[in-house]
DNA sequence: GCCATTTTGTACCAATTGGTTCAGTATTTT
DNA sequence: AAAATACTGAACCAATTGGTACAAAATGGC
């Protein structure tokens, strides 16, 4: 009947996604997104609604595939090995760029706490799922014997949390590879004192 | 000769970081500073300049501060009770309101890291000052042999900023003043193990 | 009372904001 | 070729953005 390509959505989502990630909601235009995402304004709001609606499908979009991180190590890693392992991913092995740009999730908090409330819960709430999966990792590990447990799966898990969140704050001051290293790793053998 | 009161600049000064505090830069528009200042327009221009300027008189107010409590601190307490003194007078012994803004130094880093670079470093530098206090605290400490010297005291501090940072924005989600607390302190017997 | 000065209120500015509409152009299937 | 669909581009919208100009009102010292 017609012209088949719904073109490339989900490549315009992941440009979009990248400009919020880096810029916030906003300081983040209509003209910028347009220009990143590489298509016209009618395509704009036939495709992705309007911008607030765009801005929670990207929440959504790095949410889950952070959380994805996590779930996946979970399974083939020691349950003391996963700060450690999400860490590194997320912040040091990832590009200059890239870790420098901090977590989506974290940057929305701050941004919208007082401003909108709905956003900034949804990225709050797909942080908790996060801390969850560490929780749920830590609670088998300690009903396996394999971990200590002078502390609950959940305030352990929320002490991952926090120190992450800090973490995260840490990459987006402009500072050395090499002094963020640092900071990881002594916060990481802080956190093996505890578990 | 003439018209003498210079008004209530602190006052509106005041009154402005509040609201940058609670909301940002970007979105804290003019109209809404004007209201919270109970400033005339012309009057705004006249004493702060434009909107860039007052919010950096703002930063440097709130960095200052906020330094100074660390400062008060380090000269009567222990360094081994200065994360705790710093924390619930921040955090805890603060209005609920006021807890839940988190830092506004912390909030405007990660807000303008890639949009206005030069008021993401000056509060990032702010930080940094908050951070050597906490040094110099714990450098004095060891040579006093009042503290274990099993850590260089730079790290000590900047470990002690990293979980700062990430309680910061565990307060800035929305959560109980119980839970708040429980993060808190958990947070805080984590760093006893490490200094 | 008079003059100097500071404040206010308002009108105004150009630029930008997010959002809508629609005619026109591709592109595909029948 | 024709019909159906997908996308583009530009014009347009009202509202808001930060910022300026200026006359009128309020307040002080002489």
């Amino acid at each position: 009947m017609a012209r088949s390509p719904e073109f490339d959505r989900n490549n315009a989502l992941e440009a979009a996604m990248k400009l919020f990630w880096a810029r916030g909601y906003t300081a983040t235009s209509l003209p910028d997104l347009l220009a990143a995402m590489g298509i016209a304004r009618s395509s704009f709001y036939a495709s992705f609604g309007n911008k607030r609606q765009l801005f929670m499908e990207c929440l959504e979009l790095f949410g889950d595939r952070t959380y994805a991180i996590v779930e996946k190590d979970a399974r083939k890693l020691s349950p003391t090995a996963l700060p450690r392992a999400f860490f590194e991913a997320t912040l040091l092995e990832t590009s200059q760029r890239r870790s420098r740009q901090g977590c989506m999730l974290v940057n929305t908090v701050l941004e919208l706490a007082d401003v909108d409330e709905a956003l900034s819960q949804l990225a709050a709430r797909k942080l908790s799922a996060i801390e969850s999966a560490f929780a749920r990792a830590f609670q088998l590990a300690q009903q396996n014997g394999e971990m200590s447990t002078t502390r609950r799966p959940e305030e352990l898990a929320s002490l991952v949390m926090t120190i992450n969140l800090g973490l995260r704050v840490q990459s987006r001051k402009k500072q050395s590879r090499d002094t963020l290293k640092l900071i990881v790793e002594n916060s990481l053998s802080m956190l093996e004192l505890v578990a």
